[in-house]
DNA sequence: GAAATGACCAAGA
DNA sequence: GTCTTGGCCATTT
């Protein structure tokens, strides 16, 4: 592939080509379920990196992105409570069927399962 | 160029 | 169950 920056090698600091596949794998998180920052940046191709992950998601602007079912591996809502995002993901999670206890989120296993489900690497 | 910050994670107390 | 420590990486000051 052509090296789409100048003549310096990596020209591309992790700019369009994680980023893109981040977004790429939170879209792929099917309704009513959830997955975590590491499972995201996992399944992105950038393991360790569930930071990126969140900053990512800070900077997005793309409201068809289902950002609300991004979820820490504790399976709890990564917004302070009471914040403005926090209660749009609760409110949202909730509407998807998911079941959201205080800001808590009871499918850990909806999300163990969704590993084996959606990507499931024969 | 170093320090601080951030929608984090795993392990230990 | 909760809190703390160390570690990750990218952007900002």
């Amino acid at each position: 592939m052509g090296s789409a920056g100048s003549g310096r090698g990596y020209a591309t600091p992790m700019g369009e080509e994680s980023t893109r596949r981040i977004l790429d794998a939170i879209r792929a998180v099917p309704r009513g379920q959830v997955a975590g920052y590491g499972e995201i940046a996992r399944r992105a191709g950038l393991p360790g990196r569930a930071r990126l992950v969140a900053r990512v998601l800070a900077e997005n602007d793309d409201a068809t992105l289902p950002w609300h079912r991004v979820l820490r591996s504790d399976g709890r809502i990564a917004f302070p409570e009471g914040s403005r995002g926090w209660r749009e993901q609760c409110a949202r999670l909730r509407a998807e069927g998911v079941r959201v206890e205080n800001g808590r989120v009871r499918g850990q296993a909806a999300a163990a399962t969704l590993d084996e489900r959606l990507w499931r690497m024969d």
